[in-house]
DNA sequence: ATTTAAATTCAACGGTTGTTGAATTGTCAA
DNA sequence: TTGACAATTCAACAACCGTTGAATTTAAAT
């Protein structure tokens, strides 16, 4: 072992190839796996060698990539939370645009703030949905949501509070925050993708169904907004 | 070993005390460790010697009382949920006999399914809080969601969303059970107790301070309820 | 006092965990 | 072609996992 996980530039050299057309390195094919596995079973559901199977990839490579298993995890989540936060901050400019001198209405902001979510879901990328469903992992687990969710999202959470304030300028803060935290978690469980809601609507409604979902899930919480911060 | 777990009516013969005054049995220490273990790190996060130690017992012990691991669980989580079942048809029951011939509201059905848990929450029974959690827990896996959830809650859910057409009459069943869902959700991440509404808000609002959950959760949820179902 | 059976402890089982040091393989630069 | 070094594999470590069978303790029934 000569080149630990700390290492921030890859070298590019030595590294053999078991086939020419290979797509993926095998770093990011670690992430891809770690993500889907980590999302559906937790941390501690998923061992390294499980990881290391799914992956197509020696256990001890994970280590020599990744460090611990904890920096994994940290890794695999932080990797796609800068994306989403940029994207739902586009959106929520977008918006501000759109309103112009006038105030930004409160579905919009909502929109912003969830629509990304679908579009990602609905993404060819399979491992958007596995990152929404970590997500809601983390969100509510007490053991990592207070160590990660602070960290890579708490910034975007004042920006939306911001325009929610504004948005509804009668409301007190602490009214705010209490609805966000309902958003919060109806969106968590949503793309938790249990399953849940199929068996519960006997089939009627199908967990994959996204258009569905957010269609509703946005004048849901909005009209929640209104009615508690208005 | 001759009592094997599967023993309905555990004998009362041979049983011996440390202490005289001890209240609790060994087999309802373990279930309320359990209980909030569970809640706290998952299925896979807890380990029977962890759990043995919290609950000051023999690890062999716990095998003796429940069987193999995965049916501890089951055990933990089914314990109190007939409790809660009972407590919201009750509700429910006290909101249709107070509405007399007239269809009960919106606003009393959603407080008929979520004000027993505030009650619950705010008990003087400390379990009742790791169980809340524990429920956030089990809703929001996807591995032990679909076992769990339907096994003990569909009934529930039958019985609510019935309540729910009559009072929408207007709406599809798919909107009906969506945003059943998002009530599902917002509700799951509140009493997970992750804390996260604290730093979030920078300490404005307190995840423990359970009536400010509610009292502004019924009206949110409600208000969505009409705004899609109405 | 002796029997009986449950409750509890003890010790160990085979298997698995995360991690690491040594050995090997592969590729580029010289 | 050779030297250097990253990437990868291999093997093993100590610690821990869930579970069980045998031995022991306890208290009630006889």
């Amino acid at each position: 072992m000569s080149s630990p996980a700390q290492k921030k530039t890859p070298a590019k050299v030595g590294r053999p190839r078991s086939n020419d057309k290979e797509k993926t390195e095998r770093g990011e094919r670690i992430l891809n796996a770690a993500e889907e596995l980590f999302a559906l079973h937790g941390y501690d559901g998923v061992t390294l060698r499980t990881l290391a199977n799914a992956a197509s990839v020696d256990v001890a490579l994970i280590s020599y990539y990744f460090g611990p298993k904890q920096q994994l995890f940290d890794t695999v989540f932080k990797r796609r939370a800068k994306i989403l936060n940029e994207q739902r901050l586009e959106a929520l400019q977008a918006a501000k645009d759109e309103a112009g001198n006038a105030e930004v209405e409160v579905e919009r902001i909502i929109e912003a703030f969830l629509r990304p979510l679908e579009v990602a879901q609905e993404s060819d990328d399979e491992g958007w949905k596995n990152y929404c469903a970590l997500l809601a992992y983390v969100n509510n687990s007490a053991v990592w949501g207070p160590l990660l969710m602070s960290k890579h999202y708490n910034e975007l959470v004042d920006v939306f509070v911001q325009a929610l304030r504004l948005a509804l300028p009668k409301s007190s803060d602490e009214n705010l925050y209490w609805c966000y935290h309902y958003m919060s978690g109806a969106m968590s469980l949503t793309f938790a993708n249990t399953g849940r809601i199929d068996t519960m609507s006997k089939g009627l409604c199908r967990s994959d169904d996204f258009k569905a979902a957010y269609d509703r899930m946005i004048p849901f919480v909005a009209a929640g907004f209104r009615q508690v911060c208005g």
